[in-house]
DNA sequence: CGGTTCGTACGATACCCATCGTAGTACGCC
DNA sequence: GGCGTACTACGATGGGTATCGTACGAACCG
């Protein structure tokens, strides 16, 4: 189903953990940052990966990093280089294998909330 | 269906946070705290209600204390004193309510860990 | 009342972490 | 090679927080 051949990811790499070693409570942990669960968010709405600068967060761009790497080292998401871009996806697979229904409750109550907040602003 | 009456809540009361004031973030972290995370397994074990001294934790007492409050100020659990004890439940429906199936998967989750480690450790 | 049990309040401490700015590296392109 | 883009590394900083010990308060029991 792969029409578009995606330019390959360059010699750079970066430490995944592995997912038999992915712990909830890091993973609940990095998800209890408002940045870090928009970013997952954001990442859920999407099939395809999305490099770090499509995400327009109201920080600077080194504390970007700074979730990005949490977020990765938490076993929440996958990185990876393509050329200048940094890649990013959800470990959905990984996630689903080691907690289940876990990260479609908290997308759908981060959806809820969402909800909630435009409604009680209005 | 309560077949005894309890004694009756004191004088002193606790601060909860309304239904609607719960947030998401608050949740995650207070359940990212492996400490806070088994008292909330223990607490989803039985129905009842349980007095903070049945949890054997290898924390100071004072660290317990701590513990509960940020359960409490968080929304996940509602606290009232009875006599000297201060009993503790999982406030469940408000949770169901706000964030539908959320705090089935952490336990879920939880439990799944907990088995995992134990396999791991044979 | 005195003692016991249960939990709190407070201060201290050490660590974690979200944030920033600046300087730097890696890659693609001209 | 030189330039621009994308991201990183590092250090600093301020605020949060998990932990403790000690001293205290509130309720029950004798």
């Amino acid at each position: 189903m792969r029409t578009q051949p995606r330019p390959p990811s360059t010699g750079r790499s970066l430490e995944h953990p592995d997912r038999d070693l992915i712990r909830l409570e890091d993973v609940l942990h990095a998800l209890s940052d408002p940045m870090r669960l928009r970013i997952v968010c954001t990442l859920a709405g999407s099939e395809a990966e999305q490099s770090c600068s499509v995400f327009d967060l109201p920080v600077s761009k080194s504390t970007t990093t700074h979730h990005f790497r949490v977020l990765r080292e938490s076993g929440v998401i996958s990185q990876i280089y393509r050329g200048t871009a940094k890649m990013n996806a959800l470990r959905r697979d990984d996630l689903e294998e080691l907690f289940p229904g876990l990260l479609g409750s908290v997308l759908a109550a981060a959806d809820r909330q969402a909800a909630r907040r435009e409604t009680a602003a209005r």
